[in-house]
DNA sequence: AGCCGACATTAGGGCGGTCTAAATCTCCGG
DNA sequence: CCGGAGATTTAGACCGCCCTAATGTCGGCT
């Protein structure tokens, strides 16, 4: 497109770049995996957006330019403030978009997520707020990922994975990552959703898949699966 | 953006250029204007689009080459049945989500063009179908434009102008031009808008504005706002 | 210490889309 | 019948974003 066709009016006074669609997709990026800890890798953006190391190279030196980003060592790069505030902007209106496709359109919980991915560049904050409003200012996608409010603090990793229980907890699910389309269909066949507990029977091993127990059907839970739920061990077996 | 991000299955077999926002919106411009009539010039385009005649030149000639228009006399073009499906398509979508942003979101009847301006290029057929049956499968939007069918014949203009009717018709007013954000505004405050009868009592003259009665309340329209509203006459004095 | 592999960057090119300035064409009026 | 006004097109450039190929730079291993 160019230019971004989107009016945005609380863009932060000052703001070089244009924050095209390209760039949104950047800065939601780097804060995803910034968020899990450590800087972002140039190699690491390029294979989450698919694209070619020399493309992010290029983009985040426009991005370093415009106050987005800050380059610390080789290809290490971190979210400014002013980026940070983008990039929660972003992934606000991201899980709008699920939470309203998904309760007023009736779009499935695997298919929100590639909706969502295009239509976050393309909502005006009139739009995003009428939104918000409609559903009531929630604060969870239909996914359990936690929705940015507009101002104040965002934390975005407070679960912890099912893999790191065991043999007797009892699990309650609050989020399950929305990547994998075909695991988010599969998992809704289970009735396995935030808001759900299940039973842990086995630990995964690198062969063997985990066992649970949910609503009272026992079923097996692959590596990749089990990798995308998150949420709180209610009781501990291993407490004694 | 460059490639377009949205998935539209029913891509016509073959088609070598990419659907870009840019050429929806080109498509878009040459059909409102050869729907008037004649074919659109260069400049014409030009014009409606803000953009170069230069531009447009080297735009139309990528178009032509992948069988979207057909360039007859000198910088004269008309859409192909190929480029008109896809325009129909653009303006489907246009007017579905004007109609879904004003009635489910209640965006008002002027602030729905806008939105709907961008949202156009990044609706799925999946979004497109669900919005349609959530809203009962319109065929007018809140303007009275006509919302092409998935298939089959499209009338874009079978309304006559208010500027036709004299004094003392009854004139059923079914559509509003959309264009014009500020008359639109003011013409919902006078409670005019598709489905209201109004009764003519002067014609507009170059100086004076057309007086019309409405809802028991005389009022005037400067001939700019004349020039948008059409629709039926009712009852003619000319008759006699 | 020295080498090698992994990673990042530069170099150079392409495509879509826009612009300005200059050239060309059409057509109408004198 | 010819010239000029207006419209169109070409020429040449820029920017955003992407690519491949070549070059640099680091840390780890022998
Ligand atoms: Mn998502
Ligand atoms: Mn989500
Ligand atoms: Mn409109
Ligand atoms: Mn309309």
């Amino acid at each position: 497109m160019g230019t971004p066709s989107t009016l945005r009016t609380e863009s932060s006074a000052c703001c070089r770049i244009e924050l095209t669609d390209t760039v949104e997709d950047y800065l939601k990026a780097i804060f995803a995996i910034t968020s899990l800890g450590e800087p972002a890798s140039t190699s690491g953006v390029a294979a989450r957006l698919s694209v070619t190391p020399p493309s992010v190279t290029a983009m985040l030196h426009r991005m370093r330019d415009s106050g987005l980003v800050a380059t610390t060592t080789w290809g290490h790069v971190l979210l400014t403030e002013h980026g940070a505030v983008h990039a929660r902007s972003v992934v606000r209106r991201h899980r709008l978009l699920e939470t309203f496709l998904h309760r007023v359109l009736g779009v499935s919980w695997d298919e929100v997520h590639e909706e969502a991915e295009v239509l976050e560049h393309h909502l005006s904050t009139r739009l995003e707020n009428l939104i918000d409003a409609a559903l009531g200012f929630p604060d969870r996608d239909p996914h359990g990922d936690p929705i940015p409010s507009v101002r104040g603090k965002h934390e975005e990793h407070g679960e912890t994975p099912l893999a790191q229980s065991g043999p007797g907890d009892i699990f309650l699910v609050q989020r399950v990552y929305d990547t994998d389309s075909i695991a988010l269909r599969h998992l809704a066949e289970l009735d396995i959703r935030p808001g759900v507990s299940i039973e842990v029977e086995r630990r995964p091993s690198d062969l063997a898949p985990m066992w649970v127990r949910v609503g009272g059907e026992r079923c097996s839970l692959s590596c990749a699966v089990v990798n995308l739920i998150h949420g709180r061990i209610e009781s501990s077996a291993a407490a004694s």
